[in-house]
DNA sequence: TCAGAACATCAGATAAAATGAATTAATAAG
DNA sequence: CTTATTAATTCATTTTATCTGATGTTCTGA
């Protein structure tokens, strides 16, 4: 049973006899006449009554007709909705947890009001673990900072952040002239943050003494208050801390001192989900969207508007 | 888009491979490689992201998987629907106004308790206007007295009638040695009891002089209690009329005093629902079905039981 | 770097489907 | 009662689609 056989069983009820069926579908009657015949054949029931020239609908044919219609057009459906270009389904996105704090409530929100259907699945996790997330199919797209590697990816530009680093309003400055704190507060070894901060170091011939961990950048920046260290972060992260007046905030030498976020997605795998989600960051950027969309919790129009301490030129 | 491309296209996402598929499918590494790309063509969109050697999922494909299940799962639904040989649907049924009356109450309301999803629907009428929708196909079986016109039917014995003339209580004997009273209360024209009554007439070179049409065997036996004329019904419709004693019933002579009524449908058209029937029908008569589901207003067991007037044999 | 595994491609074989002509059967008309 | 007409079936033939087996290419892991 095929649904071409479905098709052309149809068309014979529908008209009411093979020949005008045949017409119907464009080909010959003596073809719709076999078909029919081996779709009986292959059911193992009669379609149809034959009685001389005319057919009657058996008992087995009323109950397949029934079946026919919902098969074609469940068959048609699906056509349409793999050509289809609205997002639909599970939309499975990566993003660092910087990104995923500060930036991603509002598109998301957006995404969320636009395309209710589509369930948004986010999870963290840093540039490799979300690329490798890619490649198994884990994942539908991530929010990485550049460089990334080449692989099998395509990217568009996604956020652009400026990196200060931190401390606690009375520690010691931390610029060109000084030496570098010994005790930092990161994320895990892969955070492109912590990378970025271990290059700067380098560049100046320092090592840390003390890494602590953390996982989330609101418990970083209390302990930085707190004075147990600095830390490197982007600024719109600041700018949903509380307290900035106990920060110390310090710019990073030009070069390192921004980066890009971009979003990636597997070559090829251009979901409608995704064109959506880059739509929707366009339109976030030219600010068209009514406020009331906005979240709560989003950072003013400038990501780095910055109220806090002394930020001595490196 | 068939369904042997869709199954395809799912063996080779279970299998994770074209290779498996294949061997999972019985067919040749390259065929489904073909099919997987003819079905890439034919909807447009790509199902399967390449990169090298091994396949991942493409949106499209996400969709489409989903469509493959539903799809795949009806298809399989509706073979057995069609080989299956419970009732379903509709069962249009027709009988003639008695047998509707006194007979079906009970076999009916069995049919509904052992297939609550079978509809049933009743209709009435004598039996060439019967046969004429049996053949139109508007009909699926039809309760008719014999003889019937040989046509394209099969036929089961349903129900004996036993006929009996009734005349008021009061109204002056009909028997083979009075004159037969000019008025008789019939149905229309085409139903076989009133053939059976012109039979009786013509046999004794008599004639009706008025006839009184009724479309309703209470409101007949009611006009016959009345003195307005005889009339011709089977016994079992007597035993449903509450006031016997007011009414005189006689009997026909041996050959015009019993019909057979039987379940005619169309040759071929032996469908699971008439079969259903046939069964309960059986049942009943052999008396092996618990009371509880006996209709209320059923007819007592013996279906002439017959406590009324004089019966003079004739 | 090399073997092995996996998908793609292609020419030829095979099977399925479509065609057109001839046949049969039933209805409608003369 | 015969004849014309309409409609379905049957069958030989052609056309199309599918399947196969061999070969090529690319990636993975030793």
């Amino acid at each position: 049973m095929d649904l071409s056989d479905l098709r052309i069983f149809r068309a014979v009820v529908e008209e009411g006899g093979v020949t005008k069926a045949a017409a119907r579908l464009h080909r010959v009657q003596s073809n719709v006449t076999t078909r029919v015949r081996q779709l009986e054949e292959d059911l193992g029931v009669l379609l149809f009554l034959r009685e001389g020239k005319r057919l009657h609908l058996a008992p087995a044919g009323q109950v397949l007709l029934d079946y026919a219609n919902r098969l074609l057009a469940l068959s048609d459906e699906a056509r349409e909705a793999v050509q289809d270009s609205r997002p639909r389904g599970v939309f499975r996105l990566g993003s660092m947890e910087s990104t995923a704090a500060v930036r991603l409530p509002e598109p998301l929100a957006e995404y969320h009001r636009r395309f209710p259907d589509v369930r948004l699945e986010l999870s963290t996790g840093n540039p490799e673990q979300l690329s490798a997330r890619l490649l198994r199919g884990n994942l539908d797209a991530a929010f990485v900072v550049e460089p990334i590697a080449e692989a099998p990816f395509e990217k568009a530009p996604a956020f652009e952040e400026e990196l200060a680093i931190v401390a606690a309003a009375h520690h010691a400055p931390v610029g060109p002239d000084c030496d570098l704190p010994s005790a930092v507060i990161a994320f895990e070894a892969g955070c492109p943050h912590r990378k970025r901060l271990e290059a700067w170091y380098a560049d100046r011939d320092a090592v840390f003494e003390r890494v602590i961990e953390m996982t989330s950048y609101h418990a970083m920046l209390g302990c930085v208050a707190a004075g147990m260290g600095i830390a490197l972060l982007p600024r719109s992260v600041l700018a949903t801390f509380p307290e900035t007046t106990r920060l110390a905030v310090y710019d990073l030498p030009p070069g390192l001192d921004r980066t890009k976020t971009v979003l990636i997605w597997r070559k090829g795998g251009g979901a409608p989900k995704i064109a959506a989600l880059l739509d929707i960051l366009g339109d976030l950027r030219a600010g068209d969207l009514p406020a009331d969309n906005l979240s709560a919790v989003s950072p003013p129009p400038d990501g780095q508007s910055q109220p806090a301490a002394p930020a001595p030129r490196s």
